[in-house]
DNA sequence: CTTAGCACTCTGGGTACGAGAGTGCCAGCT
DNA sequence: AGCTGGCACTCTCGTACCCAGAGTGCTAAG
């Protein structure tokens, strides 16, 4: 029993067709086709009496009392957790995974931008992505640019990583004091960023005070280019497939869902929240922003090695394709890993 | 009579009406409203002889036999080309404005993107910018990186602009052509963009086919950051806003609309054609692409001194607050040329 | 040229109704 | 004890219909 969930199998056979019934077709599921579709050899009289138990239970709901029954989050939630294998790619999808890798990869950022519009293609969804932090990528270039009445921090990375943040000239200033910092920063080229900050950090407390403020302006910028948490921004992609959504959802959760999509920081919040180490799923109010649009989130990180480096996924109705949504994100997450190891050697 | 669009004044004063109760309550207006609202001291019945006239003319139709009139895009057009006067902001718009450029500009990109959101904010609309090329910017760095199997071209223009594009290495390439380039390179820092793309590509005829390749591919990057008209990206923000239209377009229309939107060559193409010296308006059908979504669009250029330098508006349905529209345009675009005109300083 | 008046049209809301889909439960069967 | 056929019940959905209201176009008179 246990391998179902606690459920027993014929309820959780049942719960499984009521959900992919659903999903297909979007109208409340009956239990006539139930007793069709699920190929249990049982009447619809039966199917009724566990269907009344899986309400009972919390997995289904009825939208009124003489309608067939659709999934809660917790059913979906069920099925989710108990598919017996994962879901396979239809061959289309898997040529244009194919297709999209391909290619010789220069940019990590661009071909993440590319697999976030794969992944809306594939699934019909909006797709997502947090790009990989810095920390143990190398400084090919750091850089202090005199800009007149401003400065520029310039970092580049290894990988092909710009980081770059303008800012006022502190208010003590010296000619010296800017050529002193620029030496120095010049000796951490080919030092990882989070080594460098944390050198930056060291150096900054021997020097005097102009230098100083001018060591831990860099040292910021290091620092937000390293925390992944909390990276600067989400890359957001295919939001025109959830326009066909929208008849479904109520004005008011549609305009939350776009307002969210579009507030970085909130998504680096939500993806930050739900990442986990294999494909993860949320579903609808398991997350309080996504419970606020109905919507559900399946998302996996992707590597270089066996280091984390960002999360990849998509964004779609609660009423979602979940096995080929996984499978979509699966494959590109672990395409995309193959492409950053290999690029990391 | 021609100050009125050769229409008369009473036909104009009716149209004005139209539109504007039109664009008030969205729905379709009747020549009783019309002969309370105008103003004209005359009966409903000659309101709907003129209106009869100017369905006749093409500037308002019948949703159905005996409904109230609506303005068709032409309508739209005369409305917007006789205002009579400018637009006056809201206080709150207004100190909504001067908040957001109060700040020190540093960075006219950051400006840009706020402007953007600014701009969405203030209308309720979704906002678009296309961000200055650089022709007349000088290059405060112009390098070109060895980063292992690929290289990187990096260029930094006095006001923060920042352009890199990571390269496969030409198929012949030698450390000394690699050192002569990023010498040659080095001298062009403090020249414009556009001159030193030139010199580039005299240089590029004098030297062995290695070193050669090289000098193009900078000209390349150069090049691409130049080139106002195809610039390489569309900034759009806001678009949440447009979620509340969503129940008044049409699915397909909608879907067609955010993938425009987020398709930055299409926006391009679309921004650029409808660019003009001041605020400009372009209603429905009056473009292709936006006739395809029911859409118009309202921008302004914005520059520095008296150099275009890129353009920013707002996307919305064609039922618009077309003056409020074109007084928020016109407000943060010349505020935005302040502030790029100070900073070319 | 304007306007009052009037016949006409079309929408939108409300009601009524029957078909259909689905449920819950019971009694009988295995 | 569990399954199933049968049945009464409920709720939605589509159709038809009607009426009030808003708006029009036209005509005839000022």
């Amino acid at each position: 029993m246990a391998e179902h969930g606690e459920l027993g199998q014929r309820k959780a056979a049942v719960l499984h067709t009521v959900v992919e019934e659903y999903v297909r077709t979007g109208e409340p599921v009956g239990s006539e086709t139930i007793a069709e579709r699920a190929g249990l050899g049982v009447s619809s009289a039966t199917i009724r009496n566990e269907m009344a138990a899986l309400e009972e239970l919390g997995f289904l709901s009825h939208p009124h009392t003489s309608s067939g029954r659709i999934p809660t989050d917790a059913g979906y939630r069920h099925y989710v957790d108990t598919l017996p294998a994962r879901g396979r790619l239809k061959d289309v999808q898997r040529r244009a995974i194919a297709s999209h890798f391909a290619e010789a990869i220069l940019d990590l950022e661009e071909v993440l931008k590319g697999s976030v519009m794969l992944l809306s293609r594939l699934t019909q969804y909006a797709g997502v992505a947090v790009p990989p932090g810095a920390s143990e990528e190398q400084l090919v270039r750091l850089e202090l640019i005199d800009m007149g009445p401003t400065m520029m921090v310039l970092a580049v990375g290894q990988h092909g990583r710009v980081d770059k943040q303008i800012l006022d000239r502190p208010e003590h200033w010296s000619t010296e004091a800017f050529h002193g910092a620029e030496r120095k920063l010049r000796a951490l080229q080919g030092k990882t960023y989070s080594s460098s900050q944390a050198k930056l950090l060291e150096l900054a407390a021997t020097v005097p005070s102009d230098e100083h403020d001018l060591l831990l302006m860099v040292a910021d910028v290091l620092r937000l280019a390293t925390r992944g948490e909390h990276a600067t921004h989400v890359m957001v992609g295919g939001v025109a497939n959830l326009a066909d959504e929208a008849q479904t959802w109520r004005r008011e959760t549609l305009r939350r869902l776009f307002e969210t999509l579009e507030r970085e920081q909130e998504m680096l919040q939500v993806l930050h929240d739900v990442a986990a180490d294999d494909v993860s799923v949320t579903i609808g109010a398991e997350h309080p922003t996504t419970g606020g649009w109905e919507a559900s989130i399946v998302t996996a990180p992707f590597r270089a090695g066996d280091v984390n480096l960002g999360t990849i996924g998509i964004v779609g109705p609660t009423r979602m394709d979940y096995l080929s949504a996984m499978a979509s994100v699966r494959a590109v997450a672990e395409r995309l890993s193959e492409a950053a190891t290999e690029l990391d050697q």
